[in-house]
RNA sequence: GCGGGCGUAGUUCAAUGGUAGAACGACAGCCUUCCAAGCUGUAUAUGCCGGUUCGAUCCCGGUCGCCCGCUCCA
């Protein structure tokens, strides 16, 4: 990262405190690694963007392949699911790796990872290699450490094979002693709690590390209650939570976050054009709300890299101020197959597979998921929106998406007289059950100005003498600075106009 | 989890082995017909715990948190 951008982050953090955006959870204790609290202004941007997603989704769907409106239907489900449910998905194993550090390099391993060459007359030390090591750089290293012997007079076992007992015998990867490994340690990426107010290893239950999960429970349901037919999607927005190794970079990488997941139900013949659509209609999505494309990169996630349920997976990344110039990932779009049904139906021993009437015939659909962070997405609109220009008093000002500014609009009476502060009183009361709207009465008028700037609403609404004589106010745009004067019974006009396009 | 850096008002910074100062911000008031103007005033800080010391914000240890690099991100 460069410094540029470290600054850049530091004054985002810095804004989204002073003007209460994003608080430190628990700041008057020092606060708690990977938690985040979103103040009055936060909690209005993230509810922005979380209701646009909710309707682009399941209120007013985009029009499928043939132009018709597809069918979605929302789910909001638990938290705390039946521990089976993650041996299922393949959390309770995939999530607990367990890691070697090297005391020597200073290096970590997942156990996993690598492999321990034992010789087989059992003289002599043990080495070990990523697992990926070619023979040549073996060979190369046994010449060195292991003298006269080739990787013909060894046995190949994996560390976590390996009984702690004998790693005082293993020459770690990227070391020439033996014993420098430490004790296997195991990284639980689910948190556990106890369901049940008599704590046992049988109440023992976990936070679910993603939404999705809730969907496939529940696809069964849904069938049966929806009058849904494949194709279709159900969409949920909720809370998971991961014990991640390390939280960084502001709320992007946090323990608790916010999840908006699609999980799009199709035949598998049709995988590759829907695959296509949600791409598309996702990018949409980002370019609607002032991201602009040249900020967005789309990876094509490498076989290698690919989770172990999918077969393809595009990232929309963005390029947040810590990443730059490079990118990281903001909504990951992957066909998971129908691991996730198929797992569900073994472990259970429910039958999840759906009937198409019209085909005769049953199968488990296979499933795209458009799978974006909530709060991933408020960072990149706040970093996105994050302007400076010297050549305004704030310096700075937040160039949101009216749509998604925390505030539409401030009313502002030039003076605190009541000349003034009465016609501002009135249209403020007219305006904010349709509009999150702002009356700020003290104050020099600059000074309001700059604070809606630092926050930023889009438009403010200025009454002046001229308000009391033929009824218009001005409104001051938040880019431009310009001001322009409309009548009093045109504002919430003017504002629908801005705000919904 | 490892290594390095750091922790002083809301924010950004300053200072000191004898308990802290500024700017901006906030608040109250005056003034004010359009961009943080001007004036007066107010409140607010040495992350937490322990040790050394007559005395610690400063030195030491621990802890928590933040930043950077590894590792990790199923």
């Amino acid at each position: 990262m460069s410094d540029q951008m470290k600054d850049r982050m530091k004054d985002i953090v810095s804004l989204c405190k002073r003007r209460g955006f994003i608080f430190a959870a628990s700041d008057i204790y020092g606060g708690i690694n990977g938690f985040w609290d979103y103040g009055p202004l936060g909690v209005e941007l993230k509810n922005n963007l979380r209701d646009r997603w909710w309707h682009d989704m399941v209120i007013a769907p985009p029009l499928g392949l043939d132009g018709t409106p597809i069918s979605i239907v929302g789910l909001d489900s638990s938290i705390i699911q039946n521990p089976k449910c993650w041996e299922a998905s393949g959390h309770a194993s995939g999530f607990n790796d367990p890691m070697v550090d090297c005391k020597e390099s200073k290096k970590r391993y997942r156990a996993d990872h690598v492999v321990v060459l034992i010789p087989k007359d059992g003289q002599g030390y043990a080495l070990a290699f990523d697992k990926d090591a070619e023979d040549i750089e073996i060979e190369k290293r046994l010449k060195k450490l292991a003298k006269n012997k080739s990787i013909s007079d060894f046995d190949r076992k994996s560390l976590d094979q390996i009984p702690v007992e004998d790693f005082p015998n293993i020459i770690a990867p990227d070391t020439k002693k033996a014993g420098t490994l430490t004790e296997p340690v195991q990284f639980n990426m689910m948190f556990k709690t106890t369901s049940g107010a008599k704590e046992g290893s049988d109440s023992e239950v976990y936070l679910r590390p993603e939404t999705c999960a809730g969907i496939f429970l529940n696809f069964k349901n849904v069938l049966d209650s929806s009058r849904v037919k494949v194709p279709f999607g159900i969409a949920q927005i909720g809370k998971a939570f991961r014990n991640e190794v390390t939280p960084r970079n502001f709320i992007f990488r946090s323990r608790e976050f916010e999840q908006m997941e699609l999980e799009w139900f199709c035949a598998e013949e049709d995988v590759p054009k829907w695959f296509d659509f949600w791409v598309e209609q996702r990018t949409n999505f980002w370019l609607s709300l002032g991201i602009p494309k040249s900020e967005l990169h789309f990876l094509d996630v490498p076989k290698e890299d690919l989770s172990h349920y999918s077969s393809r997976t595009i990232d929309v990344e963005y390029r947040f101020p810590f990443a730059a110039p490079d990118f990281d990932e903001l909504e990951g779009i992957a066909h998971r197959g129908n691991y996730d049904l198929t797992q569900h139906q073994e472990f259970s021993g429910q039958k999840l597979d759906y009937f198409d009437q019209a085909e005769n015939k049953r199968y488990l659909p296979h499933v795209i998921e458009p799978s974006t962070g909530l709060t991933r997405g408020v960072l990149a609109l706040i970093c996105e929106a994050y302007t400076v220009d010297e050549n305004r008093p704030s310096g700075v000002y937040l160039n949101f998406h009216p749509s998604m500014a925390p505030k539409k609009a401030a009313i502002l009476p030039l003076t605190a007289k009541p000349h003034h502060v009465e016609p501002a009183q009135k249209l403020y009361m007219e305006l904010r059950d349709e509009f999150v709207v702002d009356l700020d009465i003290k104050q020099n008028i600059g000074k309001r100005y700059a604070r809606q700037d630092e926050i930023g609403t889009p438009y403010c609404f200025t009454i002046d003498n001229e308000t009391l004589e033929d009824h218009s106010v001005t409104v001051r745009d938040r880019n431009t600075m310009e001001q322009q004067r409309i009548p009093l019974d045109k504002v919430k006009a003017f504002l629908r106009e801005k705000i919904y396009g």
